[in-house]
DNA sequence: AGGATTAAATGACTATAGTCAAGTTGTCGG
DNA sequence: CCGACAACTTGACTATAGTCATTTAATCCT
């Protein structure tokens, strides 16, 4: 039975948030929770997805492994976020892997208890389609990023995310390592430090696992700005 | 009022063919249609969704335009394939905009046609729930390929998703034009040509919008292989 | 059929990112 | 405080893909 904290962040989360308390408690009452030690892994791609993970705490990354044995970060998930709803829905199989990235806990909501939350009302149905819209909008932001982007922008960018503010000055903690922050953006660790040297010359100073940021709007700047333009301001 | 050809081509799309038939009546009644020439824009990425369509002719690209100018195609879609489910349930901005790459026919279905059907029938939402899935499997599937994939071995896998067959040698034709599945596949048309170029070495032959694959298999193979290994096969 | 227009292929060159190896820094346990 | 280990950075080199210019081929249009 999840405690207390875990259950305000699962309620908080856009899948259950617009759930009335009724069925907020139905739901939870049948959810299950445990605990991962990093790099353990929650299910592999392929296996038949029977229900719906949310992160209550620590980091979750969803990954694939191609044919060729190319390993593709599809996406990394804090603290309140779920993954898996159109899955579990259907029944289908897994498209991806999850790992542990750190030690974390994670809620799991049998399939079965939400189709029932849905009959019991079936505007459920729309919290779980804004849920998967988020991540299909994050997917379709990633092409985007990847298909038109060179790796100092996608790393600029991925900074921003992480920025509170949206001017001035600021200083995030980068969540992960390097090595995984690497493989989210679609590069290898060697170029994500050598885009971090980069971005040095638009006000950006990485150290340890903090990165300071002079100018917000600067970074954002050379992010938005056209591939060979922003080579000759790097320079 | 849609006609018989337009309204079996819709049945049979994933969203609508499990719907009940007296369902699939009421949602196409409250259905518009519409032509597009080459070219044409169905909608820009930040406008209201208020529908979800069908492509009944022709071929549709979905793309998305980078703050920085650079273009990426998210999804091109074929006869028979719906798009924008998620977006339209929720009555959210478009993340991508839609163009017409050939003369082609959409079918238009008001988002509250399908919010009336789910209130008679709940299933219906797995249902709009099957197609996202499908659209969200397909974009972990490009992630993939972009991240994971040379490209020769991504024109490689775009060219077996075309083959009817498993095996064996086979002709498809190209649908749409090289531009397009340049842009599809991440890629500048040059560099498609020259995948293309190397594709020779393992039995793929280019003549006009017609690929002659020698052995389907070899391709596979191909596709399905370390880069570096790649490399060397095809020196 | 023939010239005009567009699509595609090729060549030369550059940039961007990957690879491999060596160095640096930081962390943790004794 | 020191050594061992891991995470990260840097350097040299290579490959992969982008850019720009040019050629070749295909299509269109009277």
């Amino acid at each position: 039975m999840p405690n207390e904290r875990r259950r305000k962040i699962a309620q908080n989360s856009l899948l259950l948030k617009s759930f009335s308390q009724e069925i907020q408690d139905m739901v939870l009452s049948m959810s299950s929770w445990r605990e991962y030690d990093r790099g353990e892994t929650l299910f592999l791609q392929g296996e038949t997805a029977q229900a719906i993970h949310i992160v209550t705490e620590g980091w979750v990354k969803l990954y694939r492994i191609a044919p060729n044995g190319g390993e593709a970060v599809v996406n990394v998930f804090a603290k309140g976020e779920s993954f898996g709803e159109a899955v579990a829905f259907r029944g289908h199989a897994y498209p991806v892997s999850a790992e542990a990235v750190t030690a974390c806990e994670v809620m799991r909501i049998p399939s079965v208890a939400l189709l029932e939350a849905m009959r019991k009302d079936p505007e459920i149905a729309v919290s779980v389609l804004a849920s998967t819209f988020a991540h299909l909008h994050s997917l379709v932001s990633q092409l985007e990023q990847l298909k038109a982007q060179t790796g100092p922008q996608r790393v600029a960018e991925f900074l921003l995310e992480l920025c509170e503010h949206e001017e001035g000055s600021c200083v995030v903690t980068l969540p992960y390592d390097k090595f995984l922050i690497a493989g989210r953006l679609g590069m290898k660790p060697e170029s994500l430090s050598r885009s971090f040297a980069k971005l040095k010359t638009v006000g950006v100073h990485i150290k340890r696992n903090h990165a300071a940021i002079d100018n917000i709007e600067r970074l954002r700047d050379f992010s938005e700005t056209d591939p060979v333009e922003a080579w000759h301001k790097a320079q």
